[in-house]
DNA sequence: ATGGCAGTACTATACTGA
């Protein structure tokens, strides 16, 4: 069982690439974010063709997740409002960046954290104030689901080996003390990091800045994770950073982290 | 270095991303 998460930043600009990937690494279920498309234009014919059903939330220009599964997918459910009382939400879902389903008893959560432009926006203090609810909505579904897989984009690098070059991150935003607390805070719960399990020195990085020629100069962050509870964390055989996609034209800035069972 | 690059909506330039 293979599980990938892959910010590709306007699926229907990259649907050659995502169909392509589709069919190349064969993964059972992909996690889309920023797909930039309302869900009657979400190109699931393309998908079809190549063998996956598509369970869309997404909005115009900005935001918007799916998943895509060979498989059909139990107890699809879209935002946070699906499981927490409006009083919690408040206007949090009117951005779409949470989809979740259920495949072989495993609940996987995709998930696009707010970036949070700068610290000294609205957004900054948006992103934190997403990240508290983002804790109550996982501690519901973790008291129905004892198997919870929570991946996405995450836009949030926990250690200064995520980052390739961590001086002054400290005023940057993905990196700052209050970003990674409140991202430690849901991880409390009881969630591991995938890829660690496998890797534990840094340099492997998930998303490149298409300026300056980041790529080229690996210059990166691993900031698109893949958040296992104890059962899949003893159960994951892999977890790798697929970078080949990044290396076509016109590419995503993100490439694609899979997880494998 | 407060740019640089890319996508969307719109149709020149603003907004957003990270």
């Amino acid at each position: 069982m293979k599980i990938a998460t892959w910010n590709v930043n306007s699926v229907r600009t990259r649907l050659a690439h995502v169909t392509a990937w589709l069919t190349a690494s064969s993964a059972d279920v992909l996690c889309l974010q920023e797909t930039k498309v309302t869900d009657d234009l979400f190109p699931q014919a393309a998908f079809a063709e190549v063998g996956y059903r598509s369970y869309v939330y997404g909005q115009k220009s900005y935001n918007g997740v799916a998943l895509l599964s060979r498989l059909p997918l139990d107890a699809v459910q879209m935002g946070f409002g699906a499981v927490l009382p409006e009083s919690l939400v408040g206007d949090l879902d009117e951005q779409k960046r949470v989809i979740t389903g259920v495949i072989a008893g495993i609940q996987v959560v995709n998930l696009y954290v707010p970036n949070g432009s700068s610290l000294d926006s609205d957004k900054y203090i948006y992103k934190l104030r997403w990240l508290k609810v983002l804790r109550e909505y996982l501690q519901v579904l973790l008291a129905k689901s004892p198997s919870l897989l929570v991946c996405g984009d995450f836009n949030v690098a926990l250690e200064d080996i995520d980052i390739h070059n961590p001086k002054g991150r400290e005023k940057q935003v993905m990196a700052t003390d209050a970003e990674r607390e409140a991202l430690s805070s849901v991880l409390e719960l009881g969630l591991c990091d995938g890829f660690r399990k496998f890797t534990t020195e840094g340099g492997y990085f998930s998303w490149w800045d298409y300026r300056s020629g980041a790529f080229r100069r690996d210059a990166g962050w691993r900031i698109d994770h893949h958040y296992l509870t104890p059962d899949l964390y003893d159960r994951a055989i892999s977890c790798v950073i697929d970078k080949e996609p990044r290396k076509l034209e016109q590419p995503s800035d993100h490439a694609p982290v899979i997880v494998e069972f």
